[in-house]
DNA sequence: GATGAATGAGTATTCATTCAT
DNA sequence: TATGAATGAATACTCATTCAT
């Protein structure tokens, strides 16, 4: 791939990821996406396949920045507060889910198009859980271990309990957003009220 | 309107509802809906002026049923337990959600669309909150008067951190499902790790 | 045939004679000819086989009119002068004409509806002439033979120089209002200046 | 635009100009003008914005030829004689007349269409005058002044009356046509009844 | 006789995709 | 590699017409 080439493809896939973004997949055209991209429609197909392969590319690319912060987690158990490692994952997954978000929702209106965004369909079939979630509940295991949460936490539920929060936010956000509304939604309060009961007291 | 064109206008919004909630609003043509609602392509257009409309009606009357059991709730403050008011609440949420986020997420794709969807456009701007937040965040406080909250609880927070458990609970179990995995997602044991930190204890 | 649908299929014709005027054949819709008339699309069909039968009924009785002063034209020679004559004749052309040119523009569009506008289909096919012309000729022969038009005027062309007067007035009005131009069509002027030539000097 | 490009434009354009001219503008489906081109029925939408633009487009070009003998006819005064100029003149009215009256015919049926015909909108509102009236009155103002028509002529009026004759030929040729008349209208008759009149004696 | 709900063929227009240049 | 003209299937929507009430 000439570096022409690959500048090309780089436009394209931040022009799709934004259409794709505000009008779903059935509504992002070829066109719009060009027309943002800068580049002719037939240049599309010289670098994918067709529109559901270029909308695979695009999330896989804005997918596979999920792991930088959350990855690293459970070994950070002990280090800094628990509260402070959990603000800092939940700003992050919640920046994360605004790219995400809007794109998982396209995919969700076309079947096979879903059936693609498995993060790796080699892996377990039971194992494989969505996003943040597993390591989320592994750092809180670790926590639990190093006695910083409370002995008899199901730390599976708890992790659920702290990751719906930026995961709600974002999707109400947007929708308040688009309906008018101010969209103020107190992250850290909500947090903060799951914690309480979770966090050994020091 | 005769009895026959109210039935036909019923079966065209149950075919509209599951053809949006399955293709997006974009995604979702006139003839599926109109196959499977077991009439002509024309006939929509003798009970909504265009497609929006048709689009409309749907989200109308499926959020419309969201006022069921939670509208009621802050009155049911001080009976049975906290856990259980909640625990029903949060099946409640599960069921509407169930029905109304994907179409929410059909709206998301056109801002047209979502700005139809405001519940009261007339009512003040700030006051209109999403959904069951409202009456489930005047219950906590009512709960507190009562003593069942624990006195320093930000109720409005608590609020936002339960109702997210269905909300995020319906979205993934969809995308999982959608991806082929099993939805097992344990909103209770979330709910009881929430509820840790803010019921009182007996 | 009652009253009431006497008074139907008048209220159609004139409903259908202001719309396919306005729109043209094609254009027309029987949605709109129906809603002109105050009555259902369905009753069209309770009084005309379909909408190319409507307009055939709309254009003869249109096109009947056309007889009243015309055809007594010939008998009238000798009678007032020359000129009083043809004014009047031009004027009434003119109206007439006004109501029937769009239904001619509207039926030249659809070549089987052009062959339903012969006003005698049974008469010969060569002695038939359009509107007018053939009674103003013999009128102008009869003025010819009394001494009142010079006596080697060719009457059958000076008639079509006299009817295409109002007949292009009537159209060129047309155009220049859908144009926005004010039509100030010196009919009276224009018709002097053909007498000059064939009127006798008395 | 591309050779190919401009190619297709043209046959559209001729396409267009035919199926227009025969089934009015409402009548004209794109689907026919496409076949009749012989491209696809996408390709008039790549250089044309919709089928009005496409019939305006149509419109210019053929009403663009009016003015090749027509506005150098004032120029002609004295050349010839007044006869012969005026028949020269009579059939390229009937000529253009031919092309461009049906298209004239069409755009009738529709206002906002008739609006965008106008040829200068920025004109003077009252001095614009339809087709070669102007030049044609013009014309025998200047022949008056070289004694070649008769000194108290209205050559406005006279104007209007030659010009009727054209204009009304063809229209109603058309019409015997489409209703199976043979079209036998004399226009050196009409035109030679009319100059008697108007010309000066030599 | 009149209605209005229903129809399905048809309309203008857009779409993802192909291909010659 | 990139373009943009071309395609034809598909889309939302309209139309003339039918028919049960």
């Amino acid at each position: 791939m000439t570096q022409r080439g690959d500048t090309t493809r780089l436009q394209l896939l931040d022009a799709a990821a934004s259409v794709f973004a505000e009008r779903g997949y059935a509504g992002a055209t070829t066109k719009e996406i060009a027309r943002c991209a800068g580049v002719s429609e037939g240049t599309i197909y010289r670098h994918f396949a067709d529109k559901r392969e270029l909308f695979g590319a695009v999330f896989a690319t804005r997918n596979a920045s999920d792991s930088e912060f959350v990855t690293s987690l459970p070994a950070r158990a002990g280090t800094r507060t628990v509260r402070e490692n959990l603000l800092i994952l939940v700003e992050a997954i919640q920046d994360v889910e605004r790219e995400v978000a809007p794109l998982r929702a396209a995919a969700s209106t076309d079947a096979e198009l879903a059936a693609a965004l498995m993060p790796t369909p080699s892996a377990g079939p039971s194992t494989a859980r969505l996003g943040p979630l597993e390591p989320l509940t592994r750092y809180l295991e670790a926590e639990q271990r190093l006695g910083r949460i409370i002995g008899d936490v199901d730390c599976a539920s708890a992790a659920f309990a702290l990751f719906a929060i930026p995961f709600a936010s974002v999707t109400m956000d947007r929708l308040s957003r688009a309906m008018g509304l101010s969209d103020v939604t107190d992250m850290v309060g909500a947090i903060d009220e799951v914690l309480r009961g979770i966090v050994a007291p020091e």
